[in-house]
DNA sequence: TCAACTTTGTGCGAACGTTCACAAGCGGCT
DNA sequence: AGCCGCTTGTGAACGTTCGCACAAAGTTGA
């Protein structure tokens, strides 16, 4: 906020901030405005390593990374730190963002509270489904697909949200980019393949919950009879339901 | 599939499997059902890899934690490697799921067809507000949280998804932990503290949002005007959309 | 049978990420 | 002023992940 000019040597410490501290940056931010809230003014890098769930040598290493500097001895300024976080991610400006597919998943994303409160204004919702097209969501009407490249220029869009069937997504992705955008978060349960340059993160429910599985399979395996019956090879339970999940809760108790 | 028994050998080879693996079989697992949806008998790791979006060695190596091998000069059976990373999955096995929180999310979380498909039977579905209580959803009645300790035990749940307000994140994550559940996915943007033994994942939307905005901006501060005004320091576009958008949009033209 | 070709599995070095441990620096107290 | 206790910032060691490059092992065809 302060430093209107940043230093050369600000902005080539800026230039490689390695990526898995972006992907923490978010949650120190987070967990900041819960301090700030609280009225603390100062904080501790023990103190917000608990609160945001990583070590706090990490968290010191990752804001090292901002040029931000603590006060050895007190911690950090919150206000301070939570606008070079803020400037780091880009969240001084306010990004437009266009949303794609307004099914189930996205009719959520577009009530999300999260976005806007983190500075992301939906400006565009877009669906290929003509009986959709029309329909007043969260004060934005639903647009059809073909005017996507109109509604990027309009609302200055830099990022699209992709939440359409996965057979879609790549021709949706494709329109993207060839109208500007940049940047794609991408819900649909498949690769997309961009030019250079673009950047695509993708959010899969599905991936999530096997991971957990293979997890749950591996506690299992320790937990209970470890090798008699090798119970989670077992093809058994396949569909039915209560036998196996006794057991399972079995292993659980 | 086949094996019922497993050796010592392959018992302790998957016992190590990378992190790393583990995150992206789910990946190879859905473009092996594109190739298998294709008619196609054996697949090469170069082929695969490309539909994965992944390097060939890449895939080769995860593979190889598997011990399920392919045949040189030929490639990998799909069927077998569908078999092999749906055991180490641990998707031999439908895992029961309750859903805590029907709200926007949680609606479009119960409809969502990836977990079905995957193996993932949507057990319970709960909610503290008495209003929704009761209301029929994709084939199941939401019950009161209160319900959640007969709820897990009925349904053999040992996976909770967390689709709650943040503020109400924590306390339903020690319920479900005291119900037996030991596996959680946490929408809720919030850090969770559990007992040893229980894993959380976290989906936070937000946080993928603001970390394509940090890419957004480097982009913007490489390609536009380098030293020149600052601009993506420039708070001045706070609360104005239109000037800053234009800006923005001149960039990516 | 043998040579040519294809594709796997893996050794290895480099890049990246994490954690420990501690010197350097700061504020408060006497 | 000078000491003490606290907290940051970072060097160094360690572990993980990545990708190249190539030997080993299979297939195909003559």
């Amino acid at each position: 906020m302060s430093d209107q000019r940043e230093s050369a040597d600000d902005r080539s410490r800026r230039r490689d901030i390695p990526d898995a501290t972006v992907a923490r940056l978010p949650v120190y931010l987070r967990a900041l405005h819960a301090v700030a809230d609280a009225g603390q003014a100062t904080v501790s890098s023990e103190e917000l390593a608990r609160s945001a769930g990583v070590n706090s040598a990490k968290l010191r290493k990752d804001l090292s990374h901002l040029g931000s500097y603590g006060t050895r001895g007190v911690g950090y300024d919150v206000a301070l730190l939570i606008d070079s976080i803020s400037q780091a991610l880009g969240l001084t400006k306010r990004w437009a963002v266009a949303l794609i597919g307004v099914g189930n998943l996205g009719h959520a994303l577009a009530g999300y509270g999260g976005f806007a409160s983190r500075g992301f204004r939906i400006a565009a919702l877009l669906d290929a489904d003509p009986y959709r097209v029309g329909e007043r969501l969260h004060g934005q009407v639903v647009r059809h697909i073909d005017e996507l490249p109109e509604a990027v220029a309009e609302g200055g869009v830099s990022i699209g949200v992709i939440a359409t069937p996965a057979i879609a997504a790549q021709d949706v992705c494709d329109r993207l980019v060839a109208a500007g955008v940049t940047s794609i978060l991408n819900f649909a349960p498949c690769v997309l393949s961009v030019p250079e340059g673009v950047d695509v993160r993708k959010v899969d429910l599905s991936i999530e919950l096997q991971i957990l599985s293979f997890h749950e399979r591996r506690k299992a395996a320790l937990t209970g009879l470890p090798n008699l019956r090798a119970p989670l090879d077992d093809a058994r339970n396949d569909l039915l339901g209560d036998d196996g999940d006794d057991y399972h809760r079995a292993v659980h108790q």
